[in-house]
DNA sequence: TTGAAAGCGGTACCAG
DNA sequence: CTGGTACCGCTTTCAA
């Protein structure tokens, strides 16, 4: 059913059932309302492409799926920011197309997406310090928001990112107020920008306890289960091993508990351990492990949070630069009096 | 850059140009030539959707997030499948789309996707036992092949499916060649298709040695962490506990690891668990934790064949249900010989 | 081997 | 308040 044969079915114009079917106010409400119900019965719907081919807008958002180089593998938690920018997006009529790069040149496909008028945006993941995607998608002059943010770029651009430095810094105070001094960090690539704001933050508070940070206890890789595993492993061998560590991802979270085990040690008692992730069993289950964010469900929540201000964005690209930053919580565990420190 | 003005540069009429670069053969290898260096040099790309309004074809391919129902979370897989999937369609000049469905009806979204010409086809996620979308998607004639299979579905369709039941008997029966009488299974909803295969396998591998299966070995449910940790707790708590286990997610498999470090136990030791997981260091570090099957890269795999099976099939729909059975790896851990039993 | 023109299915301007 | 019509950018007959 396209528009042509439900005019002919109404005996009227193309253009007033347009008019009916888009809420202009010229139409009578009571050829409106017949209108309206000859669309649902015979189940018509716009077609997409005819109708951005007219009004020279896609209603589509596109986005590149972040896999880390080496291993080819995606963030599990894509999954769950795609969901919460997809129902976003969805609210506003926009549908979310998704691209993948085998090379480096991500710029290529945004010129491409651009060129092609498939994406009326896009959003930007996984940036790094200083980002040649930014200035790129700048030029180009395709509209997008950045999910994190890209210390070094200059000029103004839209993000929505969460408060990596203060969070860990958070974290690691909590830790030194429970009378650790060693502690160690699992940290993602530090080309990633995230991972170094992480970095700041832990050093900045490990600096207010008057400790300097001690590079044995400081790893920084892509975040795979086995990099954690291996470096947790190391750490725990050293003549002063950590009595805690922070870890910057699920993945590699499991990698640290792992080697604690292995080790013969038990978490909570022995070694304290804070991660991402959201399973609050843990703190449910009274397991000594304090849990720094909530990521899966955080990470559901910026995905829809930046969709909405992506598509303000579009709306209205004369307006200023969009930001918006995302406190993670500090959920503690029971552990209110000391964990006990080792060594 | 529009064909209009590409060709009013060369000098030549639309038609042409269209004909040079969609490799029509009537066309004077000069011309052919000139013109795609013009497109080079133009950076030149044909909109999608007036390519597609004039051919009738939208060369997007659809995909509704599978989201679990009770938190809404996604599987952390998800992001491996949607990256093959999308490489291996690009490379047929195909996008992927992504939709989420919020209530129950999914067949919605697909007459609206169809109605509205924004898909080719699309691919089905997470098959339930008689899954109702599969006569649905039929009748609206959409083109679809499912990431699965559905028992109980008398009709044709196509599919890509890993072979689950055969999977699950035979680590059953591995565990039960190590000597291993109770062996826990943690398994997904069994309203989800593959999640009966495995119990199937599961069960015909203890028949096969004469044990009848024991309800009391046997959960199923959401394969969230809390769900492995839980039941993996309760079992541990009988008064036969079980040696192995079982554990159909990674998710999942993180939770009773926990449980069996909490119970003051230690895997591959008191408990052995074989479990979805990819990473290998569990190997390669001598923990004597057998693997089951690569899931990141494996579901990857699936993505790319299930893709490359869709597109074939829109171009010829009249050929015979494509179907595909993938084999899940075995990878075994180093214990060769058996492990200790308990009780 | 090339080009003119008629769609594809909508939107939106301009009349009436 | 309604309708005629000219696009939107590309493909595809049909003629030349």
């Amino acid at each position: 059913m396209n528009l042509k044969t439900l005019s002919e079915k109404l005996g009227l114009s193309q253009t007033t059932v347009s008019r009916a079917l888009n809420g202009y106010p010229e139409v009578s409400t009571a050829t409106r309302l017949r209108v309206e119900e000859a669309a649902r019965q015979y189940n018509y719907r716009p077609n997409s492409r005819a109708k951005g081919l007219a009004t020279g807008r896609s209603m589509v958002i596109g986005q590149i799926i972040p896999t880390s180089i080496q291993h080819e593998m995606v963030n599990p938690v894509f999954g769950d920011f795609v969901s919460g920018a997809t129902q976003a997006l969805a609210g506003h009529g926009y549908d979310m197309m998704i691209s993948r790069v085998l090379d480096e040149d991500e710029g290529k496909v945004y010129r491409e997406l651009h060129a092609r008028g498939a994406v009326d945006g896009v959003i930007l993941q996984g940036p790094l310090v200083e980002d040649p995607r930014i200035p790129l998608l700048r030029e180009i002059g395709l509209p997008f928001i950045v999910h994190g943010r890209s210390t070094g770029e200059a000029g103004p651009y839209n993000w929505v990112d969460v408060n990596n430095r203060r969070s860990f810094q958070r974290a690691t105070r909590f830790l030194l107020d429970l009378g650790h001094r060693r502690i160690g960090l699992l940290n993602g690539h530090e080309t990633m920008d995230f991972a170094r704001r992480r970095r700041a933050g832990y050093t900045e508070a490990l600096a207010g306890a008057g400790i300097a940070p001690d590079p044995a206890l400081m790893a920084s890789d892509e975040m795979t289960e086995s990099f954690g595993f291996a470096r947790t492993r190391d750490m725990l061998a050293l003549a002063a091993p950590p009595t805690a560590i922070l870890a910057s991802s699920m993945l590699a979270a499991i990698g640290v508990r792992r080697a604690i085990q292995e080790a013969g040690l038990r978490m909570g008692r022995d070694v304290s351990v804070i991660t991402h992730d959201d399973d609050l069993s843990y703190l449910k289950n009274g397991e000594d492990v304090p849990i720094f964010t909530a990521t899966r469900s955080s990470v559901r929540r910026a995905g829809i949070i930046l969709a909405e201000k992506l598509v303000a964005l579009i709306a209205n690209p004369a307006a200023a630069p969009v930001t918006h930053m995302l406190e993670a919580e500090l959920v503690v565990g029971r552990s209110t009096g000391p964990v006990p420190v080792k060594g």
